[in-house]
DNA sequence: TCGCTACAGTTATACTATATAACTAATTTG
DNA sequence: CAAATTAGTTATATAGTATAACTGTAGCGA
C-alpha cells in the first residue's frame, strides 16, 4: 500500500504561476467534459464566438485577437469548416483575403454552445463563491495578462 | 497595413477560463524568461523545490504530488540527474523503488532556483497590486483547483 | 514454497498545442 | 514596372500530456 505522507509543497503552496496553473487545468477539465459529445476544444469555442459577434474578419485578424499563430490557425478553420460551422469567403476587393462567417448551421451551434458553456461556467462561478468572486478573479486575472 | 479593428470578445471577456490561461500564460512567460539562463522549466522548478523539502520520497510520490503522469516523470528526472542536480537511490527494503535527493550541486542550484523565483513571484505580486491581492486570489483559483 | 497479483519504474507511442521557416499568390510601394 | 509586403498555407520541430505494455520486485494466499 502506498505509504501515508505529508508532503512539503514549500512556495508552491502559494506560487501565483503554480496555482494558477493547477487552476485553469481544473477548468478547461470541466470545459473539456462539458463539450465532449461535441468535440469541441476551448480553441473551437472562442473562435466560433469571435466569428459569431464578428462576422467578415479576416483569418488573421481573429487568429490574433484570440493570440493564436496564424499557422496554427488555419487547422483551427478547417475542421470548423469541415463541420459545415464555418465559412470561408475570399474578400472580393483583396483576393489573399479570407473573412471568416458562421453558416446556418454553424449561428444554430453557437447558439447551443453557449447554452452549454454557460452551465459550465455556472459551475465555475459557483465553485468561487458567487459572482462577485467570480468579477474579483477576473479583475486579478487581468492584471497578470497586462 | 491592418485595419484598425474594434473586436467584440462577447462572453470571453469575462470568461473564467479563457481569462485565468491567458493570465497563466503571461506568468508562465515571465518565469520562462527568468530562467532561460539555467533552461529550468516550470517542471522542473516544482521538482528540484519538493525533492529540497521531502527528501528520499519515492519518484511516484513526488509525481502524484505534482499531478504529473509518473511515465513522463522519468524523462524529467533524468534530465535533473544528468545535471547531476537529483540522485536516484535504490532503496535497500524495496529495490522497485527509487528514492530521491537532491545532490549537494543540487542543494546550491536550489538556493540560487529560489532567489531568481523570488524576484519572479515579486513581479507577478506587483502586478497584481500587492501581497493582500495576491493572497486573494491564491484563496479564489484554490477553489477552482478543489 | 509456489503461483498469482500488485506495484515501481521504464519504454514506446500517440496526440495536442505551439513555434518557426519557407512557400504561393496577391497587393502595395518606390 | 520591380521590389517589398501581406494573407494564407504547408511543412516541420518541440513540449506537454496520455495510455499501454514491459521488466523486475514484493507481497499474499493456497
Amino acid at each position: 500500500m502506498g505509504r501515508r505522507i505529508i508532503i512539503n509543497y514549500s512556495v508552491l503552496s502559494d506560487a501565483v504561476g503554480y496555482r494558477l496553473r493547477r487552476a485553469q487545468l481544473a477548468v478547461f477539465q470541466d470545459f473539456g467534459e462539458s463539450f465532449a459529445a461535441e468535440g469541441l476544444r476551448p480553441a473551437d469555442f472562442s473562435v466560433v464566438l469571435i466569428i459569431k459577434h464578428n462576422p467578415g474578419l479576416k483569418q488573421s485578424e481573429v487568429a490574433e485577437a484570440l493570440g493564436i499563430q496564424r499557422a496554427n490557425f488555419v487547422a483551427i478553420v478547417d475542421g470548423l469548416e469541415a463541420r459545415d460551422l464555418v465559412e470561408r469567403r475570399k474578400s472580393e476587393t483583396d483576393r489573399r483575403v479570407q473573412a471568416l462567417f458562421l453558416t446556418p448551421l454553424g449561428e444554430q451551434f453557437a447558439e447551443n454552445m453557449l447554452t452549454t458553456w454557460k452551465a459550465h461556467e455556472d459551475r465555475m462561478i459557483e465553485k468561487l463563491g458567487g459572482p462577485e468572486a467570480r468579477d474579483e478573479l477576473i479583475r486579478l486575472v487581468n492584471r497578470l495578462a497586462e
